[in-house]
DNA sequence: ACTCACAAGGTCAAAGAAAGTCAAAGACAA
DNA sequence: TTGTCTTTGACTTTCTTTGACCTTGTGAGT
């Protein structure tokens, strides 16, 4: 495997360790991985960019180091912002609605949007007791969004 | 034979091989079959289009490669098959087992496959009753699978 | 405070490793 | 003979690796 693939893989191992928030000393991870220490800036620069979404900081002298920071996209924020504000049960109007506006806002893809809106179309449900399914599309619907955010990156 | 069927009948040989995703790199490929580099860009130009059901993704640069997927229609046929194998209910581990193994065999993505995975997991269904669980993830199941087939293409 | 040595990280350009493009030449069937 | 498909190779573009040299922080000794 490519030594910058590998170094980027550390990284984002890191990265997912430590909840998006990876800090290294460029000479030791260079030793670790047997790289030269600017293979190190390198990936960074190609693969770590703000465009990328991570925010990379750094220091010199002793005890320097180098943090990277995989910034919260205000999508995912804003995914959660909805999941948040979903009570213990949601209509399956009300839930078509969320997603409509969702996925006119860009939050969500068009795909994702009817994807979504599948597992939760009252069809599904002929068998359970009227006054439940409310809730478990509520449960359903929340667990799908957090798992969208999650996967974003 | 033509060097030109040459390549094409390696590289079909290569994606039999390996369930319709073949890698390869360039230079090596052509010195195994003994023609010049942009032979194989010629057939893959030629011979492997989308039209005829390939995606064909490339990286220049040290560790480059050509990598091409075969894309099988019949993967709608596919799910089909397997939405009418699925009975009137299922157990979250057979499901689970289900989209493990649709998603290795290249007929949902990574991502659908834990998408659908959240619509199912047995932990959106705490208030529903046991022996109504499994019935409600079959045909949430069925219903995604079915979405799914619709939008591909 | 001042200076100097050391410890980090940063920059940049050159070399290397692949893949892509394109046009000219060749082969061959209609 | 003409038009289409193949073959070939020179040249281009993109990505990666490496190393020499630069800049910035820290701390000890004066």
């Amino acid at each position: 495997m490519k030594m910058s693939d590998l170094v980027a893989q550390y990284i984002l191992k890191m990265l997912d360790e430590s909840d998006g928030n990876a800090e290294i000393q460029r000479n030791e991870l260079a030793n670790i991985l047997g790289c030269v220490p600017s293979q190190i800036n390198y990936v960074i620069t190609s693969r770590f960019t703000p465009e990328q979404g991570y925010i990379v900081e750094s220091r010199r002298g002793g005890g320097g180091y180098i943090r990277i920071t995989r910034v919260t996209t205000d999508r995912r924020v804003a995914i959660m912002h909805i999941v948040n504000s979903i009570g213990e049960r949601i209509s399956s109007a009300t839930a078509q609605a969320i997603l409509g506006n969702m996925s006119a806002q860009d939050m969500i893809s068009e795909y994702d949007r009817v994807l979504i809106a599948s597992a939760l179309s009252d069809k599904a449900y002929a068998n359970v007791p009227q006054e439940q399914r409310d809730i478990l599309r509520a449960a359903i619907l929340k667990n799908m969004l957090i798992t969208l955010v999650i996967l974003q990156n």
